[in-house]
DNA sequence: ATTGGTGCAAATCCTTTGCAATAGC
DNA sequence: GCTATTGCAAAGGATTTGCACCAAT
């Protein structure tokens, strides 16, 4: 089961790139610096206009590559929540996700899995899991108008 | 909290058009009983050839109007777990997913899934569920070597 | 010096949209 | 007859691919 590093370093980049026999690129070091200054998942788009600061003349294609490959090392996840782009989450604690169906926002939910169950009766079926995703659909707040806080009422 | 009938008949899918003014067609009718033959998701292209010789001259757009339409009415789940396309699910009986990273197959998992802490947390964030969602990642029986069964040994 | 990575442009693929024709009601 | 649905063609948008150049080892 691949665990991801909580807040991963330029180090443990820089180890897992050479373990493999791959290079070392600023691409690299910088959109990973990227996803661990942020709090929530972005889609590819979002990421290179981030980085376009630190890496002027960086094109889609090369943030894409590189999430990929982050992904593979353990340092970013993927979420296909159905909203037609992919995200890419830096945050590295366990949590799930809400999805709205009317606007189409992507929340953290913060709430313990219980997969064990799931996870077993997967390897039962001889799967090999390596980690399980959970998403909530509904409406958010704003959109059921439900919204908590000051206009609870 | 929106729950799907199980094996629903012409007539359930009749109802439910009348009660909101729509239409019965024989696309809504012949799409249906496509979904509720088959025991596995599949693609609209996948339905689209399924129900060809039944509907001759029906087209893509359709197809994905008609299953979008049929999610809203909870006939059918719509499935959206990272292999780049959409799938629908007519199998009403609730279970998860699992889905291998090698070979982009897509296998139910029939194990309980405990969601009542989830949605209870995502409740308490004024966020309005309506169904949830488990995907487990990782390798398939075939791709891990491990298919259970005659070369279990 | 090698060759893996990158940037650019273009291609691919799924899904949606616009509009005239058709079929439920 | 009225208008939702359909079929067709075309558009849209996210992601991938091919290839020449550049930079990490």
């Amino acid at each position: 089961m691949t665990s991801l590093q909580p807040h991963p370093t330029d180090q443990d980049l820089i180890a897992l790139l050479r373990a493999r026999g791959q290079r070392v690129t600023s691409q690299r070091l910088v959109i990973l610096r990227e996803l661990r200054r942020r709090r929530r998942h972005a889609t590819a788009e979002e990421i290179l206009e981030a980085v376009r600061p630190d890496l002027p003349g960086t094109s889609l294609p090369t943030v894409y590559a590189t999430l990929d490959l982050l992904g593979e090392l353990g340092l970013v996840r993927k979420l296909d929540v159905g909203v037609g782009v992919s995200l890419y989450d830096g945050r590295t604690e366990p949590h799930q996700h809400m999805v709205c169906r009317a606007c189409g926002r992507v929340e953290d939910l913060d709430a313990e899995l219980r997969a064990r169950p799931l996870l077993r009766a997967a390897t039962d079926a001889g799967f090999v899991p390596e980690r399980a995703e959970l998403v909530v659909h509904g409406l958010c707040a704003e959109c059921a108008g439900t919204a908590p806080g000051p206009r609870a009422a």
